[in-house]
DNA sequence: GCAAATTTTCATTTTTTTTTGAAACATATG
DNA sequence: CATATGTTTCAAAAAAAAATGAAAATTTGC
């Protein structure tokens, strides 16, 4: 309960930098863009401009989410990989960092979150196909027509996304 | 009360073709990956695979939906232009089909959601310059280049985003 | 192997989003 | 211009998503 257990400089929590603030906001409207809930762009945004590691109790402290909500969003920054941790000797708790390459954030974020979907989008096509059969001749032009276009939309997608992170250089 | 008002074929309600559900199951999934809620996607996928316009009226009853639902969403299907009325003679109502075109939808969905947002970021891009004047100068050229990327990835985005709907040929 | 420190999990609560339904509004028609 | 028909709006209800907090699990040092 003392204060022994504050290793380093500033634990103060809550009361940000103004330039933390908008970094936060900034990140909380992208990660949201992109389907992530609030504490998850809120600790994006906290660790992008913090140059040396935090542990997951500092997250939650300066943010003033519960350490439940911290360790959730953490979770989700990892399988995405925006951010990683740090080794540092003599301390069993894991160090948060900002990893700031774009390019392989939207890359992961393509594989794991858009990509599957595409893929059971196309069995949901094949189905919808063996279905067509089953309905009147004079609808079934139309039918192929728009069945067709959800396959291209599918096709070009597959093609098309992973190529869209090469060409972002950052 | 009567089967007076019944003008056409079959304003039965409810039960759909196996297509029908599916197609409604892909847009509601679809719609939602774009941030739409259920009821977009349930709209555009019935009428996806429908030749003949349909009314308001018609869509809620077979969807079972309220109508105040099938009026928000359509709203938004047209703000997307993802569905148009088609005028029928002797018909006061509106007839929606689907826009089966989707590299203008897409293109719509980018211009009026993806780039003002992004346009705002620039704005709070611009914002952390000046407060990052206000700290201590070891710390300046870290955050440079952190800024630096934030820049890089709104422009590229600015620019490769309405590029990629060139690209889908549906 | 025990105890302390740290992290994860998950039932419950809170917040946010979506849907409903009824009233207000708009518009065409006799 | 009064009424019937069709559509939108919006407060309230319902549903869905996210955050909390405490218990369980894991890890590490002794």
């Amino acid at each position: 309960m003392s204060s022994l257990s504050e290793t380093h400089e500033d634990d103060t929590g809550l009361l940000n930098s103004s330039l933390e603030l908008e970094s936060i906001d900034f990140f909380v409207r992208m990660m949201s863009i992109l389907g992530f809930p609030r504490s998850v762009g809120e600790i994006y945004g906290l660790l992008y401009f913090t140059s040396n590691p935090l542990t997951m109790e500092q997250i939650a402290k300066r943010l003033g989410i519960s350490i439940g909500s911290a360790s959730q969003g953490l979770k989700s920054l990892r399988s995405l990989k925006a951010v990683r941790t740090n080794y540092i000797p003599g301390d069993r708790r894991d160090h948060y960092l900002a990893e700031s390459e774009f390019r392989r954030l939207f890359s992961t974020f393509i594989k794991d979150e858009i990509l599957p979907h595409l893929e059971s989008a196309k069995n949901r096509i094949a189905v919808m196909e063996q279905e067509m059969t089953k309905v009147e001749p004079e609808q079934l032009e139309f039918l192929k027509i728009r069945i067709e276009k959800l396959k291209k939309l599918t096709n070009t997608s597959t093609r098309l996304l992973p190529i869209l992170t090469g060409l972002l250089k950052i």
